[in-house]
Order: C-alpha cells, then structure tokens, then sequence
DNA sequence: CAGAAAAGTTAACTCGGTTAATGTTTTGAC
DNA sequence: GTCAAAACATTAACCGAGTTAACTTTTCTG
C-alpha cells in the first residue's frame, strides 16, 4: 500500500525542504542556488524541479499547504462568517499558530523574517493570499458584497498578525502580548460585524 | 536646458517602452525576450536595463508612475478621507480613467487582459498597490485603525475596478456600464463611511 | 525472473539579468 | 574650435533559474 516507491519519493521530498530552509535561514534565500540545494540532498537540478516547480516553492511549501482556509472556515461553520473567522484566528492566537503571527520561536521568527524580507519569496505569499480572498468571496456567495467582505476579512487578518510579528520582533515575548493581540483581533473583527 | 543628452535619453526610453507594449500586445508577454526589444530599439541587453530594471518594468512603467496616488488624494484633501476616495474613484469613472476598469478602449482593454493574463505581470502590480496601502494607512496617521482603513479603502477600489473591467469585457459598453459602476461605487464607499 | 513504468542522471540549452573591458558621444572649459 | 573628462553605449562573457532530450537505474506487476 505504501510502497518502496511512494515512501522513497517522500524521503527525497522532505530532504529537498529541509536541506533547503536550512540554507536559505543560515545563508539567505538569495545567496543560495537551487544547484547547491539539489547537491546537500543528493538529487540532480531536474530531479529538484519535480518536486517544487519553482525556488520559491522550496521555501514556501508549508504555508501554500494553508491554501484556502478561510474558506474552509467558514463553510464549515453555521454561525456568521464574520464570528467564524474571528473564533479561528483567536483560537489560533491562544495555539501560537505561526499564521498569527504570535509565535516567538526563534526559528519561526528567523523564518517570518526571511519571507518578509526576501522580496521573492513576500510576492508569492501575496499571490497566495489573493488565492484565499478570491476563494473566501466564492464561499460567501459571490457578488459585490461577498467581495467586498472576504477582502475586508483577509486583509483584516493579515494586518493583524502583521501588528503580532513586528511586536514580536520587537523583542516582546509571544506571552506578554497574548492579551493584546486578542483585544486588537476582538476589535478589528468587531468593526466587521456591525455593518 | 534640454540637452541632447537628455533628449536622447528620452528617445532610447520610449522607444523601448513602445516596443516592447507592442510586441508583448501582439505575441504575449512571455513569448517576447528581452533580447527582441532591446533588437526591435536598436540598443544592447545591458543598455535596456540601464533603462528598465526588469522585464516587467517594460509593461507597467505607466502604472508605476501612478504609485501613491491614494496617499496623495487623502493629504490633498480637507474633507473625510473615505469621502475624497470615494469621490475620487467616481471622477475617475465619469473621466473613463483607465484605473477605474471603465475604460473600453481596445487597446486599453487589450492591456489589461495582458496584465491580468500573465502572473508575472499581475503579481508586479499587486506590489505597487501594497506599496499604496502603506502609504495610505502612514497618510491617515498609521496605527491598529487606520491600516486597516488603509486596507478597506484599497481592496474597495481593487474590487470594484476589477468588477467593471469584466463587465467590459463581457461585451457591455462603458457609457452602458456607466450608471451601475457609480451606483456600485457609492455603495461599496458607503459601508465604509456609516461607522 | 522478465519487462513495462516510473523516476533519476547527465548534458546541453533558453532566457533574464549582470559585469568588465572597450569604445564613442556629448559636454564644458579654455 | 580643441580637447579632456563624463556619460553612455557596445560586445562578450558570465551567473542562476528553469527546461528538454537521451539514457540508465529502480521499482512494480505478473
């Protein structure tokens, strides 16, 4: 069932994104090349190019697995969208999932900044994130409201856990911040709901 | 005052720019290099990009020359910000104003379906109205509120430019267009302004 | 175990973008 | 007008991302 074959092709997989986060946190994305990626995990350039279409992708595999989770969200629920989303973000802050940006882990930190400040790599988290409103705005129904609303919503999130991770950054510990972070969500959804 | 240096310099610009809105028109942005405009220019590799920074800067200059614009309209303004968007936006439509979606142009309409057609090309332009967000919310005092404001009043106008671009491109006219688009443009403004 | 199918390798290529060495023009001072 | 110094262009070579084709190895199937 899950043969040689399959578990193999994962191994390489896992191989690639770890030899490639590791060099990109240590060296920076753009002073590593795919060849010497492709070389720390024993693989050949076109080999690498089967597994993550593009260098960015290397990097960016685990948030693109967070595809459409808005709109996850918020067909799974039966309350208001608005609630829905506003409960998922502050349960996310209550976890520390790093989509909140509340995560002081060193290595998320260092991760968060190498997207941020890698203009590539910003760019295509972006593209994503357009990905989730356009989808959300089908969830909601369509239409210019729907629009209108799942572009307020996501921007509402990412403006949050923007706020989150520059305070972080700060020197700020995830702790500490908790009860503002969930004051400011409370208030920036808040404006959402009565309208 | 206006050397021949200059003038020239001017010339070499245009000329690229010409060309290479021409040839990305006529075969699609990725079937031109760059090699072929500098060519269709009667200038070297290194010269075009001493002139354009990358491929895409050949496509979007004009757009680029907009950057800021929202900033720009809120500090120029005495009245409420959302008002002076709003109100804006609305001129734009009345001018058939090209950022407004409703503008049938062939050629104008040509140019956007190559911009939104080709990800390089949109993904640019998303940086250019990111930019403008942050711009924005630093125009209206910056903090919690007014990012998100920031936020709201970009992604509006993304919304409802986009919206009237694909009328138009279903085939209606702008003048037909004309009336809904401001009907719409005043009600997507107006669940800003009620707070 | 035989052989089809999947996956990997090597080598060479395209294209965007850069660099260094080497001319040419334009300019401005005399 | 002459001439040196900027400024700008060209050529040729290079780098790195991503692709392609021909060929070999590994795994699955019967």
């Amino acid at each position: 069932m899950a043969g040689l074959r399959d578990r193999k092709k994962q191994q390489t997989h896992d191989a690639l994104s770890q030899a490639a986060i590791e060099l990109f946190l240590e060296h920076g994305f753009d002073e590593v090349s795919v060849a010497d990626i492709a070389a720390a995990a024993d693989v050949s350039k076109p080999t690498l190019f089967k597994y993550f279409a593009t260098k960015q992708d290397l990097a960016l595999h685990r948030i693109a697995d967070h595809a459409g989770e808005a709109a996850r969200v918020v067909t799974a629920s039966t309350t208001d969208p608005v609630e829905a989303l506003r409960d998922h973000f502050v349960d996310g802050l209550k976890q520390r999932d790093p989509v909140t940006g509340l995560n002081d882990n060193p290595t998320v930190l260092a991760y968060y900044r190498l997207i941020l400040h890698t203009p590539a790599l910003a760019t295509r988290v972006h593209q994503f994130v357009a990905a989730d409103q356009a989808a959300l705005a089908e969830a909601l129904g369509g239409g210019l409201t729907n629009e209108l609303a799942a572009a307020d919503l996501i921007s509402t999130q990412q403006v949050l856990s923007r706020r989150n991770w520059v305070a972080l950054t700060g020197g700020i510990t995830a702790d500490t911040l908790y009860r503002t972070a969930v004051a400011e969500a409370k208030q920036a959804y808040g404006r959402l709901l009565r309208r």
